[in-house]
DNA sequence: CGCGTTTGACCAGCGC
DNA sequence: GCGCTGGTCAAACGCG
C-alpha cells in the first residue's frame, strides 16, 4: 500500500528549530561598524562580531546542525543568524536567558524585551569560546561590554526596523486581500444573479420533463448547492440521493452538498451516493442505477454537449473538477498526508509513463481519488490530479491537499465561472500568497474536466514570503533536505490553502466549516488572513508543521503565540493551530454501511 | 491470511 | 458503427 511514499518526512526533526528560531537575514549590514560577516568553511555563515576592530566575537549564522545541504536547489542564500549558542558561558555573550529578562550581565540598556515579532532566541555559539580572551583586563573587558552592548543595540534595532516592515508589509497584503474579497465577492453576486435567472428558466423545463419524479431533485439544486452554498436552502437533498448517477467519486458537488444538508440528510445523500459508489464508479454518468429515473439519468447525452443547457453542464463539470499538481520528485507518488490505494493502472496516450490510479483509503468509501504521473516531457516532474473530496476528517498532514482539491473545485465551479474568472482566480490565488511567483497556477479551459494547475516546478524560491527589501526567509531546520528543497514540499499545502480561502472569500466554502451560512452572512468574519493560510499550509506537512508554524506565525501574528516549544517535532501540537480556519472536515458525514466492496 | 498491488478485461465517452 | 482512449473492476498475485 502506498502510504504517501514520496517524501517522507517522519524521522524529521523539527526540534532543533524551536530551540533556536534563528532568524534569516539576506542582507548583511553595509555599515562598517556592524558586524563583519564572512563565510565559514562549511557554508555556514558566521559573524565576527568586532566593533570597532577591538573585541570580536563569533555569531554564528549556521544553519541547523541538520542543514548541511549545499545542494544548488537548496535555501542557500539564506543564512541564519543564530545568535550565540547557549552552550557559552561566558559573560560577554548574551546567553539565552537574556531574552528572558534575568541575564544579569546583560546592562539594562539592552531590551531584550523588544518584541520583534520574530521571537529571536538569543544564544551562544559554541564557537565563542573560543574566542574568549580570558586574561582580558577589566578595563578592556569593561569596553567590550560595552562594544558588545552597542553592536547588540545596533542589530536590534535593526530588526526591530525590518519587523516594522514586516509588519507594514503585512498590512498591506491584507489590505489587498481584503480589497480582493470584496471584488471577488462582488463577481460572485453577480454570477449568482445570471445563474438564478438561467435557473428559473431552465428549472421550469426540467420540472416539465421529469413530471411524476418522486423526489423532485433537479440538478439546478445541486448547482445551487455548490456553487451558491452559502445561499442555498438545503432542503433537498442533493441529488446523488436519486437523480442521475451521483457523483462519482465524490465531487465536491456531492459532498458539499451533504454537507450543507446537515447531519440527518447528509447521511442519506452519503450512504446512498456510496452504495451506488460501489457499482457506479467506471460506470459513466448515465448509470442506469439511478433507482428513480431521475432527471438525466436516462438520455445518453454528452456530457458537454452543446444542447445541454449552462446548469447541466455546470453540474457535470462539477463532478470533475480536478486539482493537479505539478511538482518535481523522485518519489512515486508525493506525500499528501492521506493513504491512497493503487486500483489500476493505464498507458496513457502520448505518455510513456503508466498513470496510476489511486483511491483513498482512509476512510471506507472515500471517494477521493488521484492519478499520478509522470511528464513525457520531463520525467523528474511528477503530475499528481485529485478529484473529489474526503468524506472523513484529515489528519493535518493531508488536509490542507485536500482542501486543494476541494475548494479548488469549487473554486472553478463556483458558478458558471467564465474563463476570464478563472484565469482571474487563478492569479489571484497565486499572487495571493506567492507575489514572488506568477503563472504558477493555471486554469485549464480546454481539458475534459476543468482542472487547476499548480506548477510548483518553476517557482525558483517559494519559500519567500511575501517579498521585502530585507527579505526574511524561513530557516528550514530540521527540514530534510530533499523536502526542504524541493517546492513541491510546500506549495501544494500554499496553494491548497489559498484556494481553500479563495473559496472561503467567494461565500463557497462549506464543506470544512462548521456553519456554511456563516459566511454568507458574515462573509466579514472570515477574514482572509494569511495566517491561517499559512498555518493549514505549514499544517499539511507534519514536518513543516513545527518549524515553519513558530517561524511564520512570529513574524505574521507577532503577538500569536505558538506552541514553539521544544518537543514541536511532531505536528500534534500544531493542529490545533493549523485548525483555526477550518473544522478538519469534522462536519464531514461518514457512511454508515459502506463496505466499499473489495476495493 | 489479510492487505495491497498488478494487470487484463470491461465499460463509457468521444471522434471519425 | 467502429476504434481509440480514459477510467474502473476484479481476479491473480505477492508480501509481511
Amino acid at each position: 500500500m502506498v502510504r504517501g511514499g514520496g517524501l517522507s518526512m517522519d524521522s524529521d526533526p523539527i526540534g532543533s528549530f524551536f530551540l533556536h528560531k534563528p532568524i534569516v537575514l539576506n542582507s548583511f549590514p553595509e555599515d562598517t561598524n556592524h558586524p563583519k560577516w564572512k563565510l565559514s568553511p562549511h557554508n555556514n555563515m558566521e559573524a565576527t562580531v568586532s566593533t570597532k576592530d577591538t573585541i570580536p566575537f563569533q555569531v554564528n549564522l549556521s544553519c541547523s546542525p541538520n542543514n548541511h545541504d549545499s545542494s544548488p536547489s537548496s535555501l542557500h542564500n539564506r543564512t541564519e543568524m543564530d545568535f550565540f549558542s547557549d552552550n557559552n558561558k561566558k559573560e560577554h555573550n548574551v546567553s539565552a536567558s537574556a531574552s528572558n529578562h534575568h541575564h544579569s550581565t546583560t546592562p539594562p540598556t539592552l531590551e531584550f524585551k523588544v518584541n520583534t515579532g520574530l521571537n529571536l532566541l538569543t544564544a551562544n555559539t559554541s564557537s565563542d569560546q573560543s574566542m574568549v580572551d580570558d586574561e582580558i583586563s577589566p578595563n578592556s573587558e569593561d569596553r567590550r561590554a560595552k562594544n558588545e552592548v552597542a553592536a547588540l543595540q545596533a542589530e536590534l534595532e535593526r530588526m526591530k526596523r525590518e519587523n516594522q516592515k514586516l509588519r507594514n508589509t503585512l498590512d498591506q497584503v491584507n489590505v489587498n486581500y481584503d480589497a480582493l474579497q470584496m471584488h471577488f465577492m462582488n463577481l460572485m453576486q453577480q454570477q449568482k444573479a445570471e445563474e438564478a435567472e438561467e435557473q428559473e428558466v431552465i428549472g421550469g423545463k426540467l420540472e416539465e420533463k421529469k413530471q411524476g419524479e418522486s423526489s423532485g431533485v433537479l440538478v439546478p439544486r445541486q448547482f445551487m448547492d455548490l456553487g451558491l452554498a452559502t445561499n442555498a436552502d438545503t432542503d433537498e437533498p442533493s441529488s446523488s440521493s436519486g437523480g442521475r448517477s451521483q457523483d462519482r467519486s465524490g465531487s465536491p458537488h456531492a459532498e458539499v452538498a451533504s454537507k450543507e444538508l446537515g447531519t440527518g440528510k447528509s447521511e442519506i445523500v452519503n450512504d446512498e451516493g456510496y452504495d451506488q459508489e460501489k457499482k457506479e464508479y467506471g460506470r459513466g454518468v448515465e448509470s442506469e442505477d439511478s433507482p428513480s429515473g431521475h432527471a438525466f439519468s436516462g438520455d445518453k447525452v454528452p456530457r458537454f454537449s452543446p444542447q445541454k443547457s449552462n446548469v447541466e453542464q455546470a453540474e457535470a463539470t462539477m463532478r470533475k473538477a480536478r486539482v493537479s499538481v505539478r511538482a518535481r520528485s523522485e518519489a512515486p507518488m508525493i506525500t499528501d498526508g492521506c493513504q491512497w490505494r493503487k486500483y489500476g493502472q493505464k498507458m496513457a496516450k502520448g505518455n510513456p509513463c503508466p498513470r496510476a490510479y489511486y483511491r483513498c483509503t482512509m476512510a471506507a468509501g472515500c471517494p477521493v481519488r488521484k492519478q499520478v504521473q509522470r511528464c513525457a516531457e520531463d520525467r523528474t516532474v511528477l503530475i499528481t490530479t485529485y478529484e473529489g473530496n474526503h468524506n472523513h476528517p484529515l489528519p493535518p498532514a493531508a488536509m490542507a491537499m485536500a482542501q486543494t482539491t476541494s475548494s479548488a473545485a469549487r473554486m472553478l465551479l463556483s458558478g458558471s465561472m467564465s474563463s476570464a474568472d478563472s484565469l482571474m482566480n487563478a492569479n489571484l490565488l497565486t499572487r495571493t500568497l506567492l507575489p514572488c511567483s506568477s503563472s504558477m497556477a493555471t486554469i485549464s479551459a480546454s481539458a475534459p474536466f476543468p482542472t487547476v494547475t499548480l506548477d510548483l516546478t518553476q517557482s525558483p524560491n517559494p519559500l519567500q514570503l511575501p517579498r521585502h527589501p530585507n527579505q526574511l526567509q524561513i530557516p528550514l531546520q530540521g527540514v530534510p533536505q530533499n523536502f526542504a528543497n524541493s517546492p513541491a514540499s510546500l506549495m501544494p499545502q500554499i496553494f491548497g490553502q489559498a484556494l481553500y480561502n479563495q473559496s472561503k472569500f467567494s461565500g463557497l466554502q462549506m464543506s470544512h466549516d462548521a456553519d456554511p451560512s456563516q459566511f454568507g452572512n458574515h462573509p466579514q468574519q472570515v477574514p482572509p488572513h494569511l495566517t491561517d493560510t499559512v498555518s493549514a499550509a505549514i499544517a499539511a506537512d507534519p514536518n513543516f508543521t513545527a518549524a515553519l508554524a513558530a517561524a511564520i506565525t512570529s513574524i505574521i501574528g507577532g503577538a500569536q503565540q505558538h506552541n514553539t516549544n521544544s518537543n514541536n517535532s511532531n505536528n500534534s501540537n500544531n493542529n490545533g493551530n493549523m485548525t483555526a480556519s477550518n473544522s478538519t472536515g469534522n462536519g464531514n458525514i461518514t457512511s454508515s454501511n459502506n463496505s466499499n466492496g473489495k476495493q
